[in-house]
DNA sequence: GATCCTCGAGTTCC
DNA sequence: CTCGAGGATC
């Protein structure tokens, strides 16, 4: 051993040339063995071996700093730390699953494949069965990886699915993610997978970090996450992520294969690892065997999983299927039961919300379940709790639903101690006082105090400084409380005339952060309609009915005129058709119309509105101003299924100037039928209105109507 | 009237 | 993430 030591360093003075064929070489064969032990977990050569050539390579790199490069292994070690990860946006978004949790959701989801292929329904032959490629779900993180020529050139998270963070240098240190590709691959690639912690590495981990004296992780998954978000990769590259594909994403130049099954044989073949565990099954009862297996052999796997993944294997049956709200029709994720613990109910306290809804919160004995400690969980409303036949004192079994919301799943009555008590919804609001009214035959009892209510007053503002709202950077939790404690705020004009000298003095408010929260008010003075109509707060108004009101009446003045106009004239009218002007806009019915034309109508909320103006809130009503285009003056009426959700279809048609309506008339100029189109359909072809297909509406689109 | 889908509202823990 | 409820469709 040390003689060849001796020979490699006596090599460095050698020619440039000479250098370079040996590096090539070297990487070749550390490629080689890299893939055998990570990937194929086959080696062929010793640790020490490895180590010989590995050092052998990092000695000739740092005499010839010229023949390094980004696909050398040596480049695992970790390059320079990062203060934050750059966003990036994913050409394909990365889509959720949808859940399956029993045999029966299991052959539902069977059954709308079949469906949605117009194939028979399962049963008659065995033949006939649906082909799956069913998988293990790895608890761990799905990342994205670029490669180009074959060359990893950047890895991202998952993050919201549309946009992740850049963690290339952090994936780069993971042994079994490839830097180069073998084989062929395409000039672009991109690879999605799970990036996981080995059971026994994580063990020795939490040992090691336990030995000194630090903060363990509750589980593998939160240190997989620690270990992916560390800015320094020099961390990541101590603990010893593991890497499996399971999709692929954007490619070019590639052939594409017709079957899943076939891409993950290319992704073996390009040297990525793929888990073994994988299988084709047939139908809804092959997937249920698969998850039966899997159950069995689930303590026995070096690592977690908490579930199984089905997908329809044939790709082009994948396109016939498309998706539905950013989950794919044509694959599910089974999971097993949530982890469950038996602890016991100290008490219910009841929290009240913006709308004043009384929600009863259940108070826990902590107890560790799913990954985290448990100390509070929701009840939802009272007639759950009936359901579930929950009291105060009882034994109750608590689960974390989707191993994140804790969910109080069921009591244990025949532990029940004697002085267990039943829950009771109080008469008046804990909070301010009020009488707490529930309408018949609503779920939630709600605080009749409004904005007298402190806790409702607190609530509301939450919202109307939230992200989605108003969008005011500072205003947390904790200052709001302080300004109604103070008496600083009572509506949602005082957050703009609150200046530095009035904040500073409240706790951990010193005159630099004091500033900040008044630029933050300032700043948010601009807004949009849409965001500022959410940021009421009016009952069942959320941000896509904003979005839509805004996108009807472009004003606001025409909004308020039309929610006063509309108020209700004959109490006989039967109760749909009212408010015609509000029902026109899509997405609002009855109910809608009536919180609208009940909140416009309110004195109270005109002043505010008023006040709010005054202060300087603005907003362009220009860029809703019916945009020219193609479509410029045209109606439009969607109905049906499309390849894309009806608020896309429907968006894009604005954006060509053209406008939607609800429901088909003689002023209807053109009908956008989907699959499945019913009465609308109908009526147009009575009525002799235009009937557009997906195809003619992407060229009318394009063109224009021809005249 | 039943059913599918989407939206709104409330919530937990780190 | 869950539930409840509103809206659209069959």
């Amino acid at each position: 051993m040390s003689s060849i030591g001796r020979v490699n360093i006596q090599r460095l003075d050698v020619r440039l040339d000479e250098a370079r064929a040996r590096t090539d070489q070297l990487r070749a064969q550390l490629h080689e063995h890299n893939h055998r032990y990570y990937v194929l977990d086959d080696p062929t050569v010793s640790d020490a071996e490895y180590d010989l050539l590995f050092r052998e390579l990092q000695a000739l790199e740092a005499a010839h700093p010229e023949l390094l490069t980004a696909d050398s292994p040596t480049q695992r070690v970790g390059g320079a730390a990062v203060k934050a990860f750059a966003e990036v946006r994913h050409r394909l978004p990365m889509q959720s699953l949808n859940n399956a949790f029993s045999e029966q959701e299991l052959r539902d989801f069977d059954r709308r494949v079949r469906e949605g292929l117009g194939l028979p329904a399962s049963g008659d032959l065995p033949s006939a069965e649906v082909e799956y490629v069913a998988e293990p779900k790895l608890d761990g993180l799905a990342v994205s990886l670029i490669y180009e020529q074959g060359l990893l050139v950047r890895g991202a998270t998952r993050g919201d699915g549309t946009t992740g963070e850049d963690i290339t240098e952090n994936l780069r240190t993971i042994r079994r993610i490839p830097l180069r590709l073998r084989g062929e691959p395409p000039p672009l690639l991109e690879v999605r997978g799970e990036v996981y912690y080995p059971l026994a590495d994580f063990r020795r981990l939490n040992a090691e970090m336990e030995a000194k004296g630090q903060k363990t992780f509750v589980n593998p998954r939160n240190a997989a996450a620690g270990a992916l978000r560390q800015l320094d990769p020099k961390i990541t590259a101590g603990r010893p992520l593991a890497f499996y594909a399971y999709a692929l994403g954007v490619s070019e130049g590639l052939t594409l294969p017709r079957q899943h099954w076939q891409v993950l044989q290319q992704f073996q073949a390009f040297g990525l690892p793929v888990s073994d565990l994988i299988e084709r099954v047939a139908g809804a009862p092959g997937c249920w065997q698969y998850y039966l297996a899997m159950q069995a052999r689930r303590a026995s796997l070096p690592f977690d999983i908490d579930g199984v993944v089905y997908k329809l294997n044939d790709l082009a049956g994948r396109e016939e299927l498309g998706s539905v709200s950013r989950a794919p029709r044509w694959a599910v994720a089974h999971k097993f039961p949530a982890e469950e613990a038996e602890t016991v109910l100290l008490d219910v306290e009841f929290q009240i919300g913006r709308t004043g809804a009384v929600t009863p919160v259940a108070r826990l004995k902590p107890v560790f379940v799913g990954g985290a400690t448990v100390s509070n969980a929701t009840l939802h409303n009272l007639d759950e709790v009936a359901r579930k036949d929950v009291r105060i004192g009882d034994a109750v079994i608590v689960r974390r639903a989707g191993d994140v919301i804790p969910e109080v799943a069921r009591s244990l009555p025949e532990k029940r101690p004697a002085d267990a008590r039943v829950v009771v919804l109080p008469a008046q609001c804990p909070v301010c006082g009020s009488p707490v009214a529930r309408e018949e035959g609503e779920a939630v009892a709600r605080c009749t105090g409004g904005l007298t209510c402190r806790a409702q007053l607190h609530a509301g503002l939450l919202h109307f400084v939230g992200r989605r709202a108003m969008d005011m950077e500072g205003y947390g939790e904790k200052l709001i409380t302080q300004l109604i404690e103070r008496k600083l705020v009572s509506s949602p004009v005082d957050l703009f005339k609150l200046d530095a000298a009035a904040l500073a003095g409240l706790e951990r408010m010193a005159e630099k952060s004091a500033q900040n929260v008044v630029d933050a008010a300032t700043k948010a003075k601009a807004t949009t309609l849409p965001r500022f109509l959410f940021a009421l707060g009016i009952r069942d108004v959320g941000e896509s009915t904003a979005e839509a009101l805004a996108r009807h009446f472009v004003s606001l003045k025409a909004l308020i005129e039309a929610a006063q106009s509309d108020a209700p004239t004959a109490e006989a009218e039967k109760k749909k058709d009212r408010f015609p002007l509000l029902q026109a806009v899509p997405d609002v019915g009855p109910e809608v119309a009536a919180q609208l034309a009940r909140w416009f109508t309110d004195p109270h909320h005109l002043d505010l509105l008023a006040e709010l103006r005054a202060v300087g809130i603005e907003w362009s009503e220009q860029a809703a101003v019916v945009i020219e285009g193609p479509l410029s003056g045209k109606t439009f009426v969607i109905t049906g299924t499309l390849p894309e959700s009806r608020d896309a279809v429907g968006a894009r048609i604005e954006a060509a100037g053209g406008k939607l309506t609800g429901s088909v008339s003689a002023k209807t100029d053109f009908l956008v039928a989907g699959e499945a189109a019913g009465s609308k359909l109908a009526k147009a072809e009575k009525l002799g209105v235009a009937v557009l297909g997906w195809d003619a509406l992407l060229q009318l689109l394009e063109q224009g109507p021809q005249l």
